[in-house]
DNA sequence: AAAAGAATATGATAAATATCATATGGGACG
DNA sequence: CGTCCCATATGATATTTATCATATTCTTTT
């Protein structure tokens, strides 16, 4: 059945790949599979090669559509945040309980990272340029923007969070997964540099 | 082929046990097969449910090898470390090139972090045994040991470290990895709280 | 309103993979 | 020295999965 074919191609190109940054975040590269992803974007497995080359040629769309939403997301973010306060409210949802739960539409490095290595170059090529982005952004809403070490600064920063967002998920206890995310918080707010 | 019988089934099982620990950190809990292993340790792919009651069942025994292994290891660095100098042996040690380029004999939670919400609850039960073990090691060799904050420190000090480790792995440029680990490694030296 | 064209569904194929049943060969013990 | 037992290999099955060829239906155009 055509379905509707008023709906572009491109747009239909559109909703898999969102579909598909949505569900690498929940099951991971390797868990993930083409008949998953067009299911869940409501399309049957079969037209999948009418719209990528291969399936990893698709999961580097998603990576790169995943990372784009979670640095704007982030930049939205601190833009909302009061005068000097954008870090913290950065921080606070990035180790919020919130997060901790929902990592189909959190961060795709705290989702994904230790699958990273082993994806194709052009997976990890999109994901790299998205997380220098991230880091920019961290670095932008740093006190010490602009000083020698503010980079550096924000490496260690978004290291952390991401570490301790990632423990606090594998872990299979949840007041050790609250303190892992409460002490990140903590000793990342007070400008520890 | 009986083989050599007069290695006993639990040598065997040992040797079965050691390989995976080694394999899914090398190509993680998904992208390894019962196959893969069992080719891994010299053995064939039959024979593997003499051994274990299930593939989840093996990995949830890979999982606590491995975490056991990086304690005993990190231990073993701490202890052969000037006094006072434990930790910065550590950090050294776990925020290396050679760390970086050996996750299949490294630390599982950078290897494997990512995929452990999705294991068996067996596996993750073994994985935050490991993980709670790990902070202690860390804790022992702070030199806040004993104060008030001083496991919170630990517990963000293991988060950097893991983070740090993954980010750099997941990256597609050395120079980016370099700089993760350095900024890490300097930041988490000078005891920063 | 019918024909053409584009998008998607159906169906097929080949490889990988978890799991299980049975065969085989080497060592222990009579 | 021959028999039995146990660990491992061989071989099979059912399922999943990536990929591709073909059929079907919807929309547009006339």
């Amino acid at each position: 059945m055509g379905r509707t074919a008023n709906q572009s191609k491109e747009a239909t190109h559109e909703r898999i790949v969102e579909t598909a940054a949505r569900v690498i975040r929940r099951s991971g590269y390797g868990g993930t599979s083409v008949a998953d992803i067009m299911k869940e974007a409501g399309l049957t497995h079969g037209g999948f090669y009418a719209h990528f080359a291969s399936r990893e040629a698709m999961l580097a769309e998603a990576a790169d559509r995943a990372g784009a939403e979670a640095v704007s997301l982030s930049t939205r973010v601190a833009a909302d945040a009061p005068p000097e306060q954008g870090l913290d409210w950065l921080l606070r949802a990035y180790l919020s309980e919130e997060h901790l739960k929902n990592p189909e539409i959190g961060c795709p490095v705290a989702a994904l990272g230790s699958e990273m290595p082993r994806q194709a170059p052009e997976v990890r090529r999109a994901a790299t340029r998205r997380i220098k982005e991230m880091i920019d952004v961290i670095a932008r809403q740093s006190p010490d923007w602009g000083q020698p070490g503010a980079h550096e600064n924000a490496l260690m920063t978004a290291a952390t969070m991401v570490g301790a967002l990632i423990m606090a998920r594998a872990v299979d206890d949840s007041k050790l997964s609250d303190a892992l995310l409460k002490a990140a918080l903590e000793h990342l707010t007070p400008a520890c540099a």
